[in-house]
DNA sequence: AAAATCCGTAACCTATGGGTTACGCTTCCA
DNA sequence: TGGAAGCGTAACCCATAGGTTACGGATTTT
């Protein structure tokens, strides 16, 4: 958890996760987007790599990069534990709003996946 | 957000922001459960100052430290935004059904559930 | 086959982090 | 009122982080 706790302190590291949401970026394309070096950018990723927030693959002479969010999750579980105990109920309320109104917003654009159900009283 | 990413990244104040779940403490008490030298210590209560996760009130020659979950608004945003795109609408089932039930739980479990409901922005 | 491309690594420098011991300032107490 | 208690700070040391330039090893292209 240090690894992926100090890989996110980055800014660097940070913007390097973002661009990689839904896509696939090869080390290139990542490192033209930032103004500092080319090696910098190669070794942002290598820190990335070995905290397992990034996977890697060799596609010929390029290397594509894909984001592995998976690796969040025991800082995401730590951080709730500790966050947990202030204004419990206030936020499960503003939680529960905001799920609900996501997923009409999500099953509206899409097509729904199972039933409506978004008439329930809690 | 850079700072409090780096701050959590060392298991120390990891541990310093788990003890003081609930209550506070002084320097003193905190330190005299690690090994390591008092200053130390107290440095890593420095940091955990500046960057706003916990907050200090002194009592006589004594110094109470109290945790200050606000500040990992922030960051605990930033790893949803990065974790969202990945199973989103299984994720908000179950999490729509744990609010539900963490709250019943609770207002069981206490006495009343906030008599007054405030504004909720949504 | 030779050259250009893509990308990681090595060597180097400076700044920062985390530990230690020594010290100093308040505050309590006998 | 003098000494002990509680805590932060300063000075110092060593390891690590992040930047740079120079280099090397595959792969593609011409």
């Amino acid at each position: 958890m240090d690894e992926v706790a100090s890989a996110i302190a980055d800014p660097v590291r940070r913007d390097i996760l973002l661009m990689l949401r839904g896509t696939t970026l090869t080390a290139g394309e990542i490192a033209h987007r930032f103004t500092i070096s080319r090696p910098a950018i190669s070794r942002h990723l290598r820190v990335l790599r070995e905290c397992g927030l990034v996977r890697d693959e060799l596609a010929g002479r390029r290397r594509m990069y894909r984001l592995d969010a998976a690796a969040l999750t025991e800082l995401a579980e730590w951080i709730a534990l500790i966050r947990a105990p202030a204004d419990w109920d206030h936020r499960l309320d503003a939680l529960e709003t905001e799920v609900r109104r996501t997923r009409r917003e999500r099953s509206t654009r899409r097509t729904a996946p199972h039933g409506e159900r978004t008439e329930e009283t809690a």
